[in-house]
DNA sequence: CGGGGGTTTGAGTCCGTTCAAAATACGTGG
DNA sequence: CCACGTATTTTGAACGGACTCAAACCCCCG
């Protein structure tokens, strides 16, 4: 059984139609690093987050690439390449080891057909997505790789800090610094320089894939969340 | 009557409904460079392209901003902000005389309700918007603003471009240089100097917000459409 | 003919990249 | 338990694309 009924979309659906998709779904188990789909497949259905954190990367003929959005448990993934209706073209990757279910495209249809609901649940998510999207693009032209790791350490904090309160946060970052690099649109050498400075600010500390949150409030500043 | 029946998505209505959002909308004329929507508005509704270009702006609190979308005839506008179910963060202006009808949110809402297929339609319609914010995110980070700068001549020819085929292209541009910086996440000087760049490389040629294409194909390679 | 938006050019600066190399952590098999 | 190979992180030096600031220019329009 998935955490929150298939993630929130799916509640909108009455009992017996979410027992049709616990029928329909498969759970699936994945080593961190492996795909769980991929530019060019045939296959087509949306993906609901369990346990773990998976990266969705967009990539060019050139190779290069980047990450555009990160899913975390009890979230939908591969919406959008399941609505587009066409050739996919993004890749999704586990970051950490994740369990994830699968419901296949045909059954998407059929119940957005006979639940409107579910679609216009679907519609104000990709519309959420796409919101960050554009926030994402904003940041990446307006803010330096120091304050868009600001930004990024403060919105893992939810998902990975050790305890809530206060301005002493402590997290362990489900990825590599590469990964942050990718995320951001930076080089690692980079990510490497900006964790550097803020350290040496008295912001945060990072050691071995751990963050240590020293002045929250500062660290808001600095990721631009002001008046 | 709109010039495709709303655009690609409402087709999928019946007459009967179609001629309902006939009667329910609103049309609507505005000069070059006034808002057609803003951050904060209350009114909720769709907005479908008529005549002219209309940019989409997302800003921050500390007075960036960026455009992150054109949209042109038969072509709806403002989708996200309607189905994304909070308040609206960004806002849409003309860049030339513009014709736009409008329809009401509960419209919408009715007739997607009633109509799953036209909630299918436009969940395509903004799958595929995802899918390009991504794509502007990836060339916003791996290419130059040369690059990107050829890019989007590419992207606007079919829609300003005088006469179809071959090598010579032809196209006044709606918009001022400042636009096309906003579009690109650039200054407008840098703009300047692409230009002069791509003119001096024997590509284009920029004059007075005409750019004459000489080497279509050339400009191709040069905005990343290789294998 | 004067004004104003838009464009062009120049010089200097900075952030982030590139390239190169060392240091560190990590997993695996011997 | 340690040696070894690989991946990751760290540091340094140099380069470069784009930005900043500033000034001149152009063209259209009233």
């Amino acid at each position: 059984m998935c955490p929150t009924r298939h993630g929130a979309e799916w509640r909108v659906l009455g009992d017996e139609a979410q027992a049709r998709v616990d029928r329909a779904k498969q759970t699936r188990r994945y080593a961190a690093g492996s795909a769980v789909f991929e530019a060019g497949e045939p296959t087509r259905g949306l993906y609901c987050m369990h346990r773990g954190v998976v990266a969705v990367r967009h990539s060019d003929s050139h190779g290069n690439s980047v990450l555009v959005q990160l899913t975390h448990p009890a979230q939908t993934l591969g919406a959008a390449e399941c609505f587009a209706g066409q050739e996919i073209e993004a890749s999704a990757e586990t970051l950490t080891d994740s369990v994830i279910c699968f419901v296949d495209g045909s059954v998407v249809d059929t119940l957005v057909a006979r639940h409107p609901p579910l679609g216009l649940a679907f519609l104000e998510r990709m519309a959420r997505d796409l919101k960050q999207a554009h926030e994402a693009y904003l940041r990446r032209t307006a803010l330096t790789v120091r304050q868009r790791l600001a930004h990024l350490v403060l919105t893992l904090l939810p998902y990975c800090a050790r305890h809530e309160p206060g301005e002493h946060q402590v997290m362990e970052l489900p990825m590599t610094q590469q990964i942050l690099a990718e995320l951001l649109g930076a080089r690692r050498e980079t990510i490497v320089r900006a964790f550097a400075a803020l350290q040496s600010d008295g912001l945060l500390r990072y050691e071995n894939g751990t963050v240590i949150v020293s002045a929250l409030e500062r660290l808001r500043a600095e990721a631009g969340e002001t008046g």
